[in-house]
DNA sequence: ACGCATTTGTTCGTATGTATT
DNA sequence: TAATACATACGAACAAATGCG
């Protein structure tokens, strides 16, 4: 694991935090990309307990400070749960008590509960353009689209739409997804292999359509929040695209700036 | 700097991120603690340059690696900024490229750039209910009331309203803001010595009424995204209320979730 | 242009503390 | 109690970036 170092001359902005192959890595980001392998690959799946940081360090032959370094970067992006005297975990969405990590809408008054689903839709169909350009599909590929609506205390509160690639969702049907206990993350997760660990979102005030006024109660017309979600799983790639409108009457998102 | 340990029996999440007086803490958190109040009471200001990692340990009587763990600490909280061979500086927002920080508003093609400021109004007036509960005032107590709007390639897309506690901010009057180049938190930080580091926001969609509708050029009723923010100073303190109305129709305001 | 001093960044090693089983 | 794992703390050395002479 040597360090060597090559990178000419790269502009100092240049890197797009994609690849720009800067040819040369600290060793802890070097371990870090060995262990973001064994993620991706499944080596280590979501919940387990990864080995100690001296069997790792042993394993890569590099200190275990190095090693911790890694680990510390992994655990930040919440790829990876520390905790003392127990062990590193692979982070889930199955048993997870932090249910809103993705969900940041929230009561005006009172905390976050969990909202009683109701699935309306899972068909497969052909990617429209934009679904396509979103997940890099070709237009006309195979995609799943659910429709489903979350409601507080009996109120519905969220309308969602989301589209999976059908390659990866061979088998989601809206049995299963009745079926299943949990936050939906945690289906993809265990059910199809597929780990949501980043997204982007994109959030508007819209008009209330017919479909939205329908489902969520409101008044034609009315102010709705559109979120459109790209969730991301490991190498950023996408594999969900997600457009929720949520009544803002008496719920708020909440975001945090520092 | 004796490492003590009282600290009885906390509940494993009791914590609520602000005060429970641990009664105890590792020795780099009491260090990052003192250099906390550092920041705090002005004795490094905005933009400096503070002691090396070495100078640090000496006069803390630490290690260097103590001293590293804290300064990385309030590094990632964005309180300071270090730069590899020249040292660690206090963030500011003044100089800081990172000019939307706090702005997540983005045109829906093409990147951020800076937006064009009209100021519509600054008074000085009583804190209503909800703006004193808000910046923990009495209702009654003095506070600053300004009105902006914010145009992008000459169309208004933002309708700020925006309190401040009169007792920190005794001279702002609409000169000092239309004189001052740069962001307003700029201003704030140099002229009145208050430092926004971190901030909550609550965000919905509502329809304009008609003084929105008025600056924003959008007809009544337009749906709008209303971004309600509260900042805080060290020690939690709020100092900024700001309401901002966002005419989303061709901007979207980006979030990341990871 | 070159080298030197300074500062942060990386890597190793070791020892000890704290939490869990 | 003992063993294991992560957390803290110290020390040392070298690398990389910067600025100055």
């Amino acid at each position: 694991m040597p360090t060597a170092r090559f990178d000419p001359a790269l502009p100092p902005e240049a890197a797009p935090a994609a690849e720009a192959t800067p040819a040369f890595l600290p060793l802890y980001r070097q371990i870090k990309a060995l262990m973001l392998r064994g993620l991706q690959e499944g080596a280590w799946r979501p919940g387990e307990l990864i080995p100690s940081e001296k069997d790792l360090a042993a394993r890569y032959r590099v200190s275990q400070g190095t090693v911790r370094k890694a680990v510390e970067e992994l655990a930040a992006e919440n790829l990876l749960v520390r905790r003392q005297g127990k062990g590193t975990f692979v982070a889930t969405h199955a048993e997870e008590r932090v249910q809103f990590r993705f969900l940041r809408l929230q009561p005006d008054d009172g905390q976050q509960e969990p909202m009683q689903r109701r699935f309306i839709d899972c068909e497969r169909l052909r990617a429209s353009a934009e679904v396509a350009r979103a997940l890099l599909l070709a237009t006309g590929d195979a995609v799943v689209h659910v429709q489903r609506v979350l409601s507080f205390r009996g109120s519905p509160v969220v309308f969602d739409d989301i589209w999976l690639p059908g390659a990866l969702f061979k088998d989601l049907t809206a049995q299963r997804l009745g079926d299943y206990r949990g936050p939906l993350y945690g289906l993809f997760e265990s059910g199809f292999g597929v780990r949501m660990i980043r997204a982007d979102e994109r959030i508007r005030a819209v008009a209330a359509d017919a479909s939205a006024a329908l489902h969520l109660g409101v008044d034609l017309g009315a102010p709705l929040l559109s979120v459109e979600r790209l969730s991301f799983t490991y190498g950023d790639v996408p594999v969900e695209l997600r457009r929720g409108l949520y009544d803002t009457s008496s719920h708020h998102y909440r975001n945090q700036l520092s």
